[in-house]
DNA sequence: CTGTTAGCGCTTTCAT
DNA sequence: ATGAAAGCGCTAACAG
């Protein structure tokens, strides 16, 4: 492996010189810095970042911590991310959490060994507090992404859970439903408890009796069962309506509808938090409360990397981005 | 910042001592084991894993460099690769080329710095062949992914790309359709030109003549433009029918498409390499020649950590994985 | 403008 | 079973 001192013996200077070339700090003649830039080239000299944050203490890498790349909400957001860790001279790391607690820790533990110097991170619920509270003694900058974390303070970007869960069940509400399902994640999760919590208000702005019957939490995951809707179906009188509190649930419902030869729209409306991606552009199907993901990756390593070059001083941010309901086919007026 | 000398005090032991504890080599007593570690937690010490590598000479990080992980092709393979790092101990870092030898090659500088263990890498084009060259140059090791490049030896996950041209088009020649359209990647991509020699064969095995007109070149990245369809539908006879080379293509055309009220499958037939993940099964609407994502970046983990492991003793492997048919709405029988 | 010294936190090697 | 010394490749701090 070639190192400074091979480029410095080379270039009859010091390391120290060679050193200073490479980060063009100090001053020095142009003209050793061009002889050593030269020799760098010829010997194909690459700087070793792994000694460099030995000593510096940074490693310029991030971790973005989510709970499934393949979600189509994360896909996104990770792009955000990278391109504006890319931009700001930061690698990313990522990993899946699978909103699994254990999971998560294995890469909180991953995290403090590798020495990164923030993380951008989507926790698995309430009880990720252990997790945060790890990376703060540590002092390892974090920013939070999509769920709060009650107890602990920190920077964050969050989306309008219960202003865009709201506003989603008044749509079906002004679609005539009555009897509108909830099927949620789990109530560990912040997003989970907002989006109930705009469920009800819809309901209640609107005189709609709340049935708690009507409520089955599930998780966030993708769900494989096509008996998960029975609960629902099964009801005396079952929703004409369902308000899935993320479109992963969506797909699994609309598998499971399906299965059972119950159509959407028209024996079933379905309505989600969360868009699919360029395939919504393909074949518009779910009616959604869309988040903007890429600036939810992009914004939250913006935070993060002031968090980590002004030093913590700051008071905490909280970017709270707005949601947009946009109507397809998976809805539609209820016909009796 | 907690250090194996702080340790190693506390328990009035040396260095190597607490060292021998962490890494569970050499012989140890019991007895000073148990005192080392519980000093360890006392003091929440984790590893420096920059120091480590320093002397090792090994990361345990590995590169993912993919064109863009928003395509589902790549979603998924990320996803297949993460897990399979994360099971064999890796970490992974990851980038998003944008088919962009530029961007490429920023990334293929930041691989050298960081003294990545390996590399998987999906490379933007026959171009790319500089850049593994530098790879190997510094003793990267790396699996090509999806993609040859002449010239470059290595282990490498493929899929059959001419089969599943060929197969697919015959599907289309099946339905009646003669004049097919072939909008495809970059010819620099060994995907394009293959995908391309499995449309010329299908074409050839029925008999239709190869019209050179039907064929545009656009290169494998989204598409906003509206007319970019033009050249086709301005033909005297143009096609009843195209094959999009990849996913992102498809959904291009079907949007420029609508964006002129031709409507697909009544007017157009259209199919495409490369499926959807989670939302071709919420709502099918491509007919796709699937490859196995997933494998693709699994199988690549694993060939990629037998190289590094194993010191680049055994033969370049190369894994070529099955397309699979999957026949849906955008594709009817030509009527006329 | 350039060089010297010391040390980042760890493991390898050799002793004991 | 444990320790001492050296060094991985680099840069901070100081000296000249």
């Amino acid at each position: 492996m070639v190192t400074i001192y091979d480029i410095a013996k080379r270039a009859q200077v010091s390391a120290m010189t060679v050193s200073r070339v490479i980060n063009n700090s100090g001053r020095i003649s142009d003209k050793t810095k061009v002889k050593v830039k030269k020799i760098m080239e010829e010997l194909n000299y690459v700087p070793n970042s792994t000694a460099r944050s030995l000593v510096t203490q940074e490693t310029k890498m991030l971790t973005l911590l989510i709970t499934d790349i393949t979600n189509p909400f994360y896909t996104t957001l990770a792009r955000g991310a990278e391109d504006a860790a890319m931009q700001l001279g930061y690698k990313l790391l990522f990993g899946n959490s699978d909103e699994n607690l254990q999971k998560e820790k294995e890469y909180v533990d991953t995290i403090l060994s590798t020495r990164v110097d923030g993380v951008l991170f989507a926790p698995a619920g309430d009880a990720s507090s252990d997790h945060l509270a790890s990376l703060k003694r540590h002092r390892i900058p974090f920013v939070l992404l999509d769920r709060e974390v009650p107890g602990i303070e920190s920077d964050m970007v969050i989306g309008e859970s219960k202003e865009g869960a709201r506003q989603l069940v008044e749509h079906l509400i002004s679609l005539g439903h009555k009897r509108i399902g909830l099927v949620n994640g789990s109530s560990e999760v912040s997003t989970a408890r907002q989006r109930y919590a705009g469920y009800w208000e819809a309901l209640k702005l609107n005189d709609i009796p709340f049935d708690e019957r009507l409520m089955i939490e599930l998780g966030y995951k993708q769900q494989h069962d096509t008996a998960l809707l029975d609960p629902l179906l099964r009801l005396e009188h079952p929703p004409t309506a369902i308000f899935a509190a993320n479109n992963f649930l969506a797909v699994s419902i609309v598998t499971a509808l399906r299965s059972k030869h119950i159509r959407v729209p028209e024996d079933m409306s379905i309505a989600c938090f969360d868009d699919f991606g360029i395939v919504s552009q393909l074949n518009p199907f779910l009616t959604v409360v869309a988040q903007p993901a890429y600036q939810f990756g992009y914004l939250g390593i913006q935070l993060l990397v002031d968090r980590i070059q002004n030093k913590s001083t700051a008071e905490w941010k909280k970017i709270i981005l707005p949601t947009e309901l946009i109507c397809r086919e998976s809805t539609k007026p209820l016909v009796r």
